[in-house]
DNA sequence: GATGCAGTTGCGACCTGGTCGCAGTAGCGG
DNA sequence: CCGCTACTGCGACCAGGTCGCAACTGCATC
């Protein structure tokens, strides 16, 4: 999707359910979507406040809120430390490296074998958007094996 | 393990490494091993304050990261909220329902055939340890599919 | 283009879960 | 039973986020 369709389109979104467009939300989406990763709330506050620098942190909190409730974004949790908040429609899930913090993105297929062994196994429904995947990547765990070996 | 050995064992553990046996951290351990789940550390400053009054929180969270550091017990992030400790022999992984919070524990190897998938294609090794695989158990899955549909 | 009112805002207080510096206390080797 | 040093209780502090409130403003209506 275009980023104006997508600006304008969840503009009409909010507006359909009742919402408001206002200055500060127009420039929050705008930052959403000038993001190309996965921006903390933070992120997107300080983006925010460089051309609007009365916007508070509250406000950003209330309308990542909103667009989530409506269905426009996600937040996952990487690990420690403040969520990350990333368009629905891009359906993957998260691996994270504990050592060095890398975020590897995963398609949900690749999830499926061991989705269905923990069903079958565990009477569970894997569903790992909330939170992401732990471990580490292949530098990180090749590293570690040389220094402690 | 007997109860009684691992304290002693334990204990045993702290001394050789230069720590030194206290009241408070004599109660923290007994907590430890007389929970038979998977308690946080204000669950188990309660149950030392059943005693012990006094004993500050600041208290068990430092011996808790002792404990961690000598290799005796991990701690474990099940969702939102406090983080969970037990037994660092105890190796199993936790999946937790998002809806009602229960915690199911599944054996290492039920992760391998997974595991290895991540590791050829995605140059990842998992290692849910430190934060638990998120999902639905069976009732709330089931019961989700029966409101929604 | 003025009016009204509900949705939104900035602000500051507050919350949870956890960490830290400090001065005083107390293990435990000698 | 001394003395060194680890440990303790305490309170302040931190990150990440939430909430109540009074003021403001989008926007449907007239």
């Amino acid at each position: 999707m275009a980023a104006a369709d997508r600006f304008d389109e969840v503009l009409a979104l909010l507006r359909a359910h009742g919402g408001r467009v206002t200055a500060p939300r127009r420039a929050i989406l705008r930052a959403l979507i000038d993001h190309a990763d996965h921006p903390t709330a933070e992120q997107l506050t300080a983006d925010v406040q460089v051309r609007h620098p009365e916007t508070h942190e509250s406000t950003v909190y209330r309308f990542l809120d909103d667009l989530e409730r409506l269905g426009v974004i996600d937040h996952v949790h990487l690990g420690h430390g403040p969520a990350v908040y990333h368009f629905a429609d891009d359906t993957h899930h998260h691996l994270v490296c504990e050592a060095c913090g890398l975020v590897v993105e995963v398609p949900d297929r690749a999830l499926e074998g061991f989705r269905r062994r923990l069903r079958s196994d565990f009477d569970f429904e894997m569903e790992p958007r909330h939170f992401a995947v732990p471990g580490r990547c292949r530098a990180c765990s090749e590293s570690a094996k040389v220094s402690s070996g």
